[in-house]
DNA sequence: TTCATTTCGTTTGTATACGAACGATGTTGC
DNA sequence: GCAACATCGTTCGTATACAAACGAAATGAA
């Protein structure tokens, strides 16, 4: 029952036409900006969501080397390095040069990688759920299909 | 038609259970970037998204405290100064204390911002279809309710 | 084999993004 | 009037994010 929105009164307010709370890339960096919230809430072992990116991805796959990681995490090349830069400084991850490409650098999770990404995959399965909690079942459903049409 | 997931032939692979790629923080990561593309390739007026959000937003209020500004944009203080900083480096916004709050420091639009932001406008518009496009009518309604409820 | 092309990793530069600490300024309770 | 409090802007440090340019290594075609 909100009044027509452009006009107030008799007045000419210059039709503003384009609201920038009404585009999705704004709605997309404040849904991103609150799941980072809630990830720094309850991943409980101190990793950003990238970096968190890159270890739960190597536990999927094993060692890897750092191009293909970075593609199969959607990150750029120098972001990766960095990634993986940070994280090998903390003992989560190790790299090698691959014997088979003297091109390829192998990154594989460290024991404590291992520890860090079991601990913490229940915590980011939670994440998850938070995220989506203010949808129902239907919902979310609807919600992640909709999405990965948009990947 | 896809196997199980889980289980390839009567082997145990340790159960995953958690994959990377259906995590709704990993697809609004990558819609973000696919957004972002579409941004760079259309605005036209050489700005990012995020420089583009404070000239909109500028357009729409008229002058505005910086910190307001911030909110309205869903900006850190600390972000939105390095944006105003540049964005009035190039000529497109300028600034001067508010002569009623000391604290102040409002922010306005230019001529110039004036004129990139009435240039830029129907771009940032093609640009929400574009992102949108491979959805249809309904869907895209669809998305962006369910979106607003995660904001 | 040799050269053009591709792939991989690195580095540099710019732009968000945010926590934390700080000083200056306003407001409020008393 | 003044002391506690809140707000605003700035600065620092860290972490993405990506374009562009570069060298090393692998691959393919001639």
């Amino acid at each position: 029952m909100s009044r027509s929105g452009s006009s107030k009164r008799s007045a000419k307010p210059s039709k503003p036409s384009y609201i920038l709370d009404d585009q999705i890339g704004f709605i997309l960096r404040q849904v991103w900006q609150r799941h980072a919230v809630i990830f720094g809430r309850e991943i409980g072992i101190n990793v950003t969501s990238t970096q968190w990116a890159a270890l739960s991805k190597l536990a999927e796959t094993g060692p890897c080397s750092q191009n293909l990681l970075g593609r199969l995490t959607s990150m750029d090349v120098a972001t990766i390095k960095g990634v993986i830069d940070r994280l090998t400084a903390r003992g989560l991850t190790e790299t090698c040069r691959d014997p088979d490409d003297g091109r390829r650098l192998l990154v594989s999770l460290t024991r404590l990688g291992q520890q860090m990404a079991e601990k913490a995959a229940p915590n980011a399965a939670v994440i998850t759920k938070e995220t989506l909690a203010p949808l129902d079942a239907n919902e979310r459903e609807t919600l992640m299909a909709l999405l990965s049409k948009l990947r």
